[in-house]
DNA sequence: CAAAATTATCTCGACATCGAAGTAACAATA
DNA sequence: TATTGTTACTTCGATGTCGAGATAATTTTG
């Protein structure tokens, strides 16, 4: 007889249990952690991304035009600078940028320090968007953790710290 | 002056500091929660995959041979079966199932029932790739939580249960 | 029982990513 | 200054994913 997934058990318990119905031999007792943060994470994305979506824009985009934001005026950073801060490998950022520019979100313009580089720059259209964007997005991410209280959100913000300490991570 | 990352701030610390200062019109807290889960699911990936590897898996594969694994014997499972449960695309999930196939580890067999259908099924090799990665896979699984104590363990699970029923999941 | 609707899977083109190899420019050394 | 090594970015082939449309089988309806 399957298991079957009933009443108020979610998705990562019902993997949990089948685990443990067939390999009683092993501890699978961190999977019901680790299995929610990927949960978490798809979800989060998920929601992020329709926000995205109403500017055009997908995840990839607005990390760069973001990431070009945020560095301060006169926002141009060089695709070194923009692979450091988004972890990405290096062909990804040169079509990312290259996929802005057709947009004309960002140009290249020259480096005048190297000549091997060039500064990536947010164009008046891009330093628009990427304002406006943010403002949604930011609205966006409040609305994913209105469930919780500030209490609870300071515990969050706690353990997913040691959690990444925990993983070697940052 | 560009800020900089020192001491013991972690990188979601920063970019939070980087947009207080840019936009502090804004209120980035949540971003203090979102930016690092996703920063430990990316940590976690990258952990669980050198494991996968070690069996000559990767993600995708090791969830659909988890999949039949953990459905109990026979170990088969239909395509719309396996779809749902790994949330990926139709033809994610024949590309999967043909790389599989391709290395001897699962097979479509008919299915009696429905002709439009199949049995993907567990070989022999398949079932006992499978039942050796998973137990490589919870040891990494527990690596990766042995900073964090049992009660904040499980704080931590039922924090991130509230977190994805307030992100409107599961 | 035949026609229409539904269901299950596959096909295929678009796209994002990775990462090794290539190209060009800069820096260090003799 | 000529050589050698390093750095910065791009190119390109392999891989994985999505999702709309195609195909074939089953189920429902008249």
């Amino acid at each position: 007889m399957p298991l079957r997934k009933t009443g108020k058990m979610d998705h990562v318990d019902f993997v949990t249990q089948q685990w443990e119905r067939e390999r009683p031999d092993l501890d699978v007792s961190a999977m019901g952690i680790i299995g929610r943060v990927g949960r978490l994470y798809l979800a989060y994305q998920a929601e992020m991304q329709k926000t995205f979506q109403r500017f055009g824009l997908n995840a990839a985009k607005f990390d760069v035009l973001a990431t070009l934001r945020r560095a301060g005026a006169p926002h141009e950073l060089s695709p070194g600078d923009l692979l450091k801060a988004t972890m990405v490998a290096s062909g990804t950022m040169t079509n990312r940028i290259d996929r802005l520019e057709a947009d004309g979100l960002v140009r290249r313009k020259v480096n005048p320090a190297d000549s091997r580089s060039f500064l990536i720059a947010l164009t008046e259209k891009g330093g628009a968007l990427i304002d406006e964007a943010l403002e949604a997005h930011v609205a966006t991410q409040s609305g994913l953790l209105k469930g919780l209280k500030a209490e609870e959100l300071d515990q969050f913000k706690g353990l997913l710290s040691k959690a990444l300490i925990s993983a070697g991570s940052d």
